[in-house]
DNA sequence: TAATTAATTAGATGAATATCGAATTAATTT
DNA sequence: AAATTAATTCGATATTCATCTAATTAATTA
């Protein structure tokens, strides 16, 4: 569900004081005097440490006298594990990542202020990029004489012939008795 | 099994770019580059990421041209996630944690130097421990009378009867009859 | 072969944080 | 009430590390 509160889980048991921690209270509660002794730190550092812990909602205080013991909440564990387990659960956690900003920057760095290209890049993940660019300025269902492809591929660069040879190659235009049109759902990625 | 890598594990994980690249690689293969686009990042911010997460064993990288093509190594995932989830291999990690510390702590904290106590103490949770090395001091299935009781008990503290008190309320020793012996198994922790 | 390009490595810098000692708080014992 | 005690909080310090730029390596294209 919630994207930081994963990273808060990861961060609180990226260290090898807290991971013992973890499987200490695992065995039993302990308080913060005990785990100081055991992990040879003083109790304001386990203290820290704990309440880092306890954010993540790794482990709960119960006072008793003026002790203050510390259980393991294995329910948290068991929720993050599940999720690490999921097939949907991982993508989400990218849910917010630009996914087009590799082909905008690939279409920047290759076009002229006019939106013609400089060059043709050479790499065949630019060159797809580009191509999928190109086809956009394809309508679908239409049929296009040779010459009406070229007009249109002449905007972006004079070498109109290797562009259309590549776009047939790559499958975004389909061409027979010399009419070419767009094939359908190859509008955007690759 | 491991120790260190279950916090190489944890650490690789615990930083927001990471996380988001385990999330875009969960989804499909991506090359430097692209991760670098689509996060915002330098080329080298990603490799070094990349660098770590592949030395946890999180993903893998396949030569193709001179791209490097990463994917994420599920499997990986699913082994910590299991390992989170069993119940044995939690108290594994804190296996070489010295658990005697406290008492240790507590037991030279209250002795003096010829192994009588300075005091007895007044918490709970350290007159168990003084007890429970006390009891140490009598041997099994041998029946005491009570001035023999006292004798043992003098070379901890003056105060015998409060100490004769205590270990029979605590289960430690038990009492019939005016005799005295040790209840079994109660040699060591509480 | 020379120029370009993807990736890694090295070095530098700034931010996050693990740990400690001291001060504070809250509960217990005398 | 005064003294003791467990725990937390605060301030300081040293270390780890995320990120950048620059340099290097390895592969591809011209």
């Amino acid at each position: 569900m919630d994207d930081s509160q994963l990273l808060d889980f990861f961060k609180a048991l990226a260290d090898a004081s807290r991971l013992k921690i973890i499987g200490l209270l695992a065995q039993e509660s302990f308080t913060v005097e005990q785990l100081a002794a055991m992990l040879k730190l003083r109790p304001s550092t386990v203290s820290h440490h704990l309440a880092r812990l306890s954010k993540a909602g790794l482990v709960s205080a119960r006072a008793e006298g003026y002790y203050n013991l510390y259980r393991l909440e294995t329910s948290k564990l068991e929720t993050i594990a599940r999720r690490m387990l999921s097939r949907e659960a991982l993508p989400a956690i990218a849910a917010d990542v630009d996914l087009e900003a590799y082909d905008r920057k690939v279409l920047t760095d290759f076009s002229n202020p006019d939106g013609s290209l400089k060059t043709i890049p050479a790499q065949r993940k630019k060159l797809t990029v580009i191509l999928c660019h190109i086809a956009k300025s394809f309508e679908p269902e239409v049929r296009y004489p040779e010459k009406e492809v070229n007009q249109i591929l002449a905007r972006f660069h004079q070498d109109t012939a290797t562009l259309r040879r590549e776009l047939v190659g790559a499958g975004l235009l389909e061409r027979q008795r010399g009419e070419y049109w767009k094939v359908q759902g190859s509008g955007n990625r690759v």
